[in-house]
DNA sequence: CGAAAAATCATGCTAAAGTATGAGAATATT
DNA sequence: AATATTCTCATACTTTAGCATGATTTTTCG
């Protein structure tokens, strides 16, 4: 849970918080606050004083919980900083200028007929422009044709 | 609805806890310690105790901190960094715990199948699941579900 | 020009996705 | 305790997706 190495400004900004807060309480019991009829005043204070403390002190060592778990993708990217399509890889894999528009649309998700409405062509055309789609990229349906296009970049 | 709201069970828990640790308190203090001389030592004992209760709340009700996940270093940033998941508009959706799986498992391409083994359910339960995510993202098809989602950042 | 690649379309088929409806069980809320 | 929500599952059905195969027409390019 601490796994952290805190650095050394936290630690010494949390250091002096400690001391001023025990100022504080040194400082209220020997000139204020007490007596004998009033402790329970006094302890109360005290109690909620070190709750928020240790409140505080939670909210800054603890260690961010997850929900979900997120799994890092290598994606391959050259010098290029700039989105753009990557060609190299379109080129490679030898995906068509319509099987690039056929996916595009996919990712968009319009169904086959609608694509096949869009591109003014039959449905089956599209039907065999995206099973060639998919034999290209290596995967089996459009959703994960969607997913490896995007991480390639094939598509944005 | 995931970070929100504490169950009655978890506040009922809390509360027994305060109340036990109150009386705690109250028995040591009249039964016990309480001598002027050691008013130091009983001091030092309910500053640490209400630490540390503090710091159990704290982990308690701290509402869960998603992980930012970094993939690369040259990517950038606008596009695939520091994205948090929009909890305002899951919860504005109502969109439930389950829903947020299944929708996540769909982006990652698999099959309603694939999402039953995986969460050991049937085939029905995922398809009703489904229907519901894409009543509740205005959406026709889980393609542009996964569409949606991204864009309203409920799904990374 | 002529071959290769790309684009088009069809048929028949199977698998998967999606809709509608109802309902029981488990949890959470009041 | 009563209510509400969520999760689960089923049945029956329709629609869409995807596979295999073959064929015709454009387009591209050496």
């Amino acid at each position: 849970m601490l796994q952290k190495i805190r650095n050394y400004k936290e630690t010494l900004l949390i250091g002096v918080a400690l001391a001023i807060v025990l100022f504080a309480v040194q400082f209220f019991e020997y000139k204020f606050i007490i007596t004998s009829y009033r402790i329970q005043f006094y302890i109360g204070f005290i109690a909620l004083l070190f709750t928020g403390l240790g409140i505080w002190i939670a909210q800054k060592w603890t260690v961010p919980k997850s929900e979900t778990i997120f799994i890092a993708t290598d994606i391959p990217i050259e010098k290029n900083n700039l989105l753009l399509l990557n060609y190299e890889e379109i080129n490679r894999l030898k995906i068509s200028k319509r099987e690039l528009e056929v996916i595009n649309l996919i990712a968009q998700g319009l169904s086959n007929q609608e694509i096949a409405d869009t591109l003014f062509v039959s449905l089956n055309t599209i039907k065999t422009h995206s099973s060639n789609i998919f034999e290209k990229l290596d995967v089996k349906r459009r959703t994960q044709a969607v997913e490896k296009a995007k991480q390639l970049q094939i598509i944005l």
